[in-house]
DNA sequence: TGTACATCAGTGAACGCGCGTTCACTGATGTAC
DNA sequence: TGTACATCAGTGAACGCGCGTTCACTGATGTAC
């Protein structure tokens, strides 16, 4: 357990993906070299060629870690509600919304084309988890708004996904700083419960 | 009229904005440099400091032309169809997705935090002027569903510009390459049309 | 119309910097016997 | 348990490259008279 002085490190390869974190959302996506990791993972600064060959694979690997979290993130904000489907979809909106407040230069490396290699099939897998949730959630409203056809229940998780995803960027971009709650679409979907 | 082969360029400040979103476009926002910038508009490297200062100062000058050709996208979308509320809508949602496929990287740029310098008022006024075309459009909808109070409208404004927002950057960024139609909010909102 | 001169826009060489990459190296670790 | 050796992970110097920036310069343009 405890940190050994050695001249191996033991875990480079996950203290190289912190300190790329900690560059991304403190000096932007710009500023991040394998140089700098290096350097703040207090190594030299050819060691991470022995984990990454460039930085590209490095992104990429904590884009994979970052997809898994981002799906905690709207699991377990849907774990603490009501069941009801309108319920549910805002929970999982609040948190996609909180996973890029949270982070958001990962956020936006996470969607950002031509930064990740998507011929990675670990971060093909983790991504398609995060938005299945999404599918998940829209069906039961679905059900409730009685949408009969596949089309129609696209159409609905295509507005539930655009929503969120635009206010989550629209958000973190300080568009909208002075209100921090996503679009509640089913609140224009349902019919108005009596007070 | 005719290109004068002189010393002097003539016009170098609109052909190095030219040559930026060319560079930008190709590229990426990564690859965009003022040597690359200055080296497509065939002049030397240290020409464009006589029209920008640096290249935050080059982005910010394109970004102002761009939000004016965003905003025109939106409005040309608009007067070819009719008048009522969904269809308006519809159109303004079309132009905004129109212009993100057509210039997919300057479209993150002009969102993207930190790129450009936001106290320029110029830029804050184009950007404003934009965003005001989402607003206006709003509120016939929100008059046909009968809302009454500022909180209600302002809810469906974030719900439309959230959805068109996020549905241009998953298009763009290759999440719905499949389905070019932003998602159609008053298809939800208004009660069915008989057939 | 002509001349002198100030101003302006673009040139090209030079600079220092941080970058990714390569390479011979060395210390630590794990394994075979 | 001890020794020899292969493998692995990190070092540090070196490289070439493209970058932004500076600077003395020069050719073109515009204006005063």
């Amino acid at each position: 357990m405890a940190r050994k002085a050695s001249y191996h490190h033991g875990n480079l390869r996950a203290a190289l993906l912190a300190a790329a974190l900690g560059i991304l959302e403190a000096e932007g996506l710009q500023a991040l070299t394998l140089r700098k990791v290096a350097a703040k993972a207090r190594v030299s600064h050819a060691a991470p060629a022995h984990h990454f060959p460039n930085l590209k694979a490095l992104l990429t690997a904590l884009a994979i870690i970052a997809f898994q979290r981002f799906a905690d993130a709207m699991a377990t904000a849907r774990k603490g509600v009501k069941k009801d489907p309108a319920s549910q979809i805002r929970a999982a909106a609040d948190g996609y919304l909180a996973f890029a407040r949270a982070n958001p230069a990962l956020f936006r490396l996470m969607f950002q084309e031509g930064q990740l290699d998507w011929s990675n099939a670990e971060l093909k897998q983790a991504a398609a988890a995060s938005f299945q949730h999404l599918v998940e959630i829209t069906a039961p409203l679905a059900e409730q708004l009685g949408l009969k056809t596949q089309a129609e229940r696209q159409e609905l998780e295509k507005l539930v996904w655009s929503s969120a995803h635009g206010f989550a960027h629209l958000y973190t971009d300080g568009k909208m700083q002075h209100d921090a709650t996503p679009p509640d679409i089913a609140r224009f979907l349902l019919p108005r419960k009596a007070k």
